[in-house]
DNA sequence: CAAACCTTCCAAAGCGCTTTGGAATGCGCA
DNA sequence: TGCGCATTCCAAAGCGCTTTGGAAGGTTTG
């Protein structure tokens, strides 16, 4: 069943049924009630191919996601990104095309999307410091929002969280519980967010005038074994760690690991805090929050990403939108005074 | 730039140009690449949505993710069969949508996505107990891949690993190991795996004629709470196991995380097995795998269903294709002979 | 040398929708 | 009565591509 199809069942113009469908006012309210039941009983809905290339707009959003053979390693985290994000683009009517390729293919695979025109926005997920894509977006005229931010933070629509603010605070909460070999296991500081989180970490140091200490401090992907590696290292090594400031759950865990194969305890002879985005089915909350940790939604981000792009491609000529996000610190049984 | 402009800057047709781009051979190969060479120079890409409306293909292959506000729990899963599937996509020159959508209009979901043509095929994960969806998907005659089976596994594509052998290995294992109070910690059993996997533990434990303990089993979201709650509940109650049989490496960290509290080893004082998806960021191989585990990549069954799924595409009226995967048994730290 | 083919290209008709620019009708008002 | 103005509808022209059905020219064949 096509629109002329059903326009001819109705003696109707097709126009006439294209204007009632979509709400334009030229149609008088009865005639566009015959055509609605009409369309519904038929089990009509337009091809979507051929509004689009009528209409000009793709009405979907693109998520490229470039694949490193380590990056996508993030994916617990851009799973539940998504999720929020697709929520809102269902109600919106916007479809979600992910794109997955090689990192080196990045460019090009913008380059075709906007060629092609399949899309009417890009969704740019962990920013890299001067992250070559925010340029080549803003040249190729794509609407895009960046979730995280990078460089200057200045011309382009962003959205993050306060990552130093957070890390700072948690730095402190445990200075103030007398820790003084802290340790931080990071993501990958090639990555904003995890430069952010080390320079919050630096300067709560620095305000007590403690001096970071180079083999207390690592960074890579966030994986478990990373996470286990590096703290078991850590604690087996000299001047071991009392607390440990790690930058997601999964490392958390990780951690917790280490500390468990050499009898420590948690919130007693170790302590830990994590930056906890919320993952669907790594719940921090059973029985009190098991890590005290900085939080804040991932898939709640994904939602609000997604409205801000979609205002952002229906109305192009906006001005930038920017969002900081404070983050909780929620505390939990894995943070207790300095031993000793 | 367009193809009639394209076309006109070359005095040739568009209808050359076309064939030319599209690899047919009414066309000189010298004019082929005189048009390729001017394609690749003026940066053009042939629009797709004009591309799709004249072929009537929408070169696009849908993923329905039912939202239930708890099944999107799976997403650590479905987030690595995404990335399979998605470079094979991409290689093949397949756009992948995804849908997120409430569970209860999954059905309109795809109605809609017929209706409209949006795509050439639908994916579908996680298939419970007679699966509305495939009857439905069969009625529409939307070429379509179940990852996963249910019902009879009859008259549509499938490709599944063996849940039941793997489970019944996995307790062969625990029983030759001596133990006898074994639990299972397993998925939501509305889900077919979940129901295989069960199979394969009771009828291990029947074949040496065996009870399977009731208070021992449970069944649940895959998330680490359920898995450290179950875990600790078994541990504390009366007659408590002395392995476990898990379903993912995510409820056994929950498990891992309940043992320690207790200061149980693992692989002494209790064993554990699991099953292992592969999951990028929770890999199980260092040092030696940590969980003893049934293991299969996610990842390379999404490429293998994305490959199948294709071909389903291309060739409309092939039988239905069904590949069964065997399941590895590697052996972790986490298992050993039942202590005393 | 004409007939019968290839080879290489093109004109034009879609694909199914939206949207522009009227046309027809009915009404109020002077 | 006649003009102007809404209101309600329609015909037709795209959107940018693919594909059908030739046409023109060159080559082979009997």
């Amino acid at each position: 069943m096509n629109l002329k199809e059903l326009a001819d069942s109705l003696n109707l113009s097709p126009t006439t049924v294209s204007r009632a469908l979509n709400g334009y006012p030229e149609v008088r309210e009865e005639t566009r009630n015959r055509v609605m039941a009409a369309a519904k009983a038929a089990n009509y809905a337009p091809n979507s191919r051929a509004r689009r290339l009528a209409t000009g707009r793709a009405m979907t959003i693109g998520h490229v996601i470039p694949l490193t053979g380590k990056a996508e390693m993030v994916n617990p985290i851009f799973a539940d990104f998504l999720i929020g994000a697709g929520e809102v683009y269902a109600a919106e009517g916007y479809d979600l095309l992910l794109s997955m390729v090689p990192e080196a293919e990045t460019e090009a695979a913008f380059r075709q999307l906007v060629a092609n025109g399949s899309v009417d926005g890009v969704m740019v997920q962990a920013p890299q410091e001067n992250d070559p894509r925010i340029a080549l977006l803003a040249e190729l005229g794509l609407p895009f929002l960046v979730h995280g931010r990078t460089g200057d933070a200045q011309g382009y629509n962003w959205l993050d969280i306060a990552n130093l603010r957070a890390f700072r605070r948690a730095t402190d909460f445990l200075l103030d519980l007398g820790h003084r070999r802290i340790a931080l296991i990071n993501g990958q500081e090639t990555f904003d967010f995890a430069r952010r989180r080390r320079r919050g970490f630096e300067e709560a140091l620095a305000a007590r005038e403690i001096a970071a200490l180079p083999h207390l401090m690592a960074s890579d992907a966030m994986t478990e074994s990373f996470g286990y590696l590096t703290a078991a290292r850590m604690l087996d090594g000299p001047n071991p760690p009392t607390a440990f400031l790690v930058s997601s759950v999964i490392l958390a865990i990780g951690v917790r690991r280490a500390a468990g194969e050499r009898s420590l305890r948690m919130g007693r002879d170790i302590s830990v805090i994590c930056h906890d985005d919320e993952l669907s089915y790594l719940n921090n909350d059973v029985g009190g929050p098991a890590f005290t940790a900085t939080r804040s939604s991932i898939r709640a981000a994904g939602q609000r990403c997604a409205e801000i792009l979609i205002s952002l491609i229906r109305n192009p000529n906006h001005p930038p939108i920017q969002e900081l996000w404070d983050v909780d610190l929620t505390v939990g049984h894995s943070t207790g005074p300095c031993p000793g």
